[in-house]
DNA sequence: GTTGACCCTCCAATGGTGGTAGGGTGTAGA
DNA sequence: TCTACACCCTACCACCATTGGAGGGTCAAC
């Protein structure tokens, strides 16, 4: 297999195919004798593994983490809860910060006319001397990197 | 006033006060005679609006539009309004993605026994020849920027 | 006149991804 | 056999927002 053609089976691009060989997320593929990088089907199923793990919003270095598991067959179950439960309140922390946002905005926004005149509301109050979030004192947001699409 | 005394004045950091200048968000402040800068009320007032506009969630471009809005005497609510609610549609689709992840990886944990033995469905979910998200056919996650902490 | 807290600019790293340039390879069809 | 084209390779650079550090200047107090 290819990397194109593990691209495809696994959802990855190319590019980050690469890039997991590169910082070592992954073994580096075997070569063909031309330099071609060559997949097996255990390759696949360990990018297929990587892949679903991004997409439930795990950074690479958790991802490194739970591939050690997935391949100690003595691991502890624990462990691995741990982790998950680790990232679900990472997750459900973000999600903290999004609501309140969006309650903000929704706020701010509700009163504002929306037609031609110039007074809003969300203006002045990002204008305001006061803070602008609503309860809960204002706190350093934590803006943890959720990934970036260049 | 000094760009320290800005810094506690604002809530930016001195490194982002410099950044915000340099990209052109804000317009670059005076300087002394040995080349400090030097921040008038005026300046801060734009600066504590920057603040709470991040605070918000707004990318640098979005405050720069809101900074242009501000500043215009004549600029229509409805441009205002529009912009925010834009951004919430954006909060909004970022934290259904949010939703996702986290019930998927509570059921899987749920499941989990988390003591010493091996087995996890964690792991086999993510191992597993079909696609890990429950409802929905995966869809590319949109990883929108949400800053990143160095 | 020295110390220490500030300020300056410039450069690098982060994380995950996309892009591009400049080259080699592999295969299908004329 | 030649050519076209799709693919592969490496090595860069850009993005976004932010932090860090190095190497040097300034200011105020003691």
């Amino acid at each position: 297999m290819n990397i194109g053609e593990a691209s495809k089976a696994t959802g990855i691009s190319v590019k980050m195919l690469r890039y997991y060989e590169e910082i070592g997320l992954v073994r580096a593929a075997l070569r063909s004798l031309s330099g071609y990088r060559v997949y097996s089907d255990k390759n696949i199923a360990m990018l297929r593994f990587v892949r679903r793990a991004r997409d439930l919003g795990f950074q690479v270095k958790q991802i490194a983490s739970l591939l050690d598991l997935w391949q100690d067959g003595s691991r502890a179950s624990a462990d691995v809860k741990s982790l998950a439960l680790d990232h679900v309140r990472e997750l459900e922390q973000r999600r903290r910060e999004l609501d309140e946002m969006i309650a903000t905005l929704e706020h701010l926004a509700h009163h504002c006319h929306g037609d031609d005149r110039p007074d809003c509301p969300i203006l002045s109050s990002l204008g305001s001397e006061e803070d602008a979030e609503p309860k809960s004192k204002r706190k350093k947001v934590s803006r943890r990197s959720f990934g970036v699409a260049g």
